[in-house]
DNA sequence: ACAGAATACGACATCGTGTCTTAACATTAC
DNA sequence: GTAATGTTAAGACACGATGTCGTATTCTGT
């Protein structure tokens, strides 16, 4: 049930769609790799028939053209691979990361504060 | 500089380096792989090559065996994974992360509570 | 000095990733 | 309706990481 995790070139095409929403497979290549040396169209579309079958993208027939858009949020994504990190490193739970974390100074005031605020919204 | 994520065979080494403490090969090769197929010797001690060269276990001459040990705790490598994955995923912050853990009630109200203590005990 | 254990390391199969290429298909412009 | 153009699907492949062997070499205790 865990969200697995995506490797680099995919996780560039995520990037761009949930920033945009929805993209050709064109429109994609052309802006993942706007310079000289861009990928052949292939690739692009090759990536986004990965991430379909791992269940990241979905695609609508519109126009003509396949458009192409996230089947799950940044932050659920994110969530996602901050549980399965808990799961394998620290029995589930955050807790311990997130002492190192404070401990070490890693968080700004501002997270703390946001955080705690979070936090203290939970219930009552 | 951030911490570099470790394969399945190598994170379980560390795992049980963490439980244990200091290994010779062979006690590691034992407890790892109590059962019948266990892999050669040398397996283990290819693995645990490799994780020193990356720097995550030290090794000690004693009794004429060496011994390793880790070179990190487990919480500083969970902590410097979850750094990586903020970095990644979410502009360095936890803060959207986290925040969807909480909305989605992925968090225990023993977690929560815990957290809120760590939170409050920085600074003022 | 020798047997037995420990170590180093070259080798290799397999898999995931990143990319290409070509073939099949759809669409558009005449 | 056909040629030109763009889109999609899928086979192929190189490369690096991973997991594992096996052998050559070095140690240790007696």
């Amino acid at each position: 049930m865990t969200i697995q995790s995506l490797p680099n070139s995919e996780l560039a095409v995520m990037e761009l769609l949930w920033r945009k929403g929805r993209l050709t497979a064109r429109q994609i290549l052309d802006q993942l790799y706007p310079d000289g040396a861009r990928p052949q169209h292939g690739t692009v579309q090759r990536l986004l028939q990965r991430l379909r079958a791992k269940g990241f993208v979905v695609r609508a027939r519109d126009l003509g053209v396949n458009v192409f858009s996230p089947a799950l949020g940044r932050e659920e994504y994110a969530s996602g691979q901050l549980e399965s990190l808990a799961n394998r490193l620290t029995q589930g739970s955050l807790v311990p990361m997130i002492t190192r974390l404070v401990e070490d100074n890693k968080l700004t005031r501002t997270e703390i504060e946001k955080l705690r605020r979070i936090l203290e919204e939970q219930d009552g």
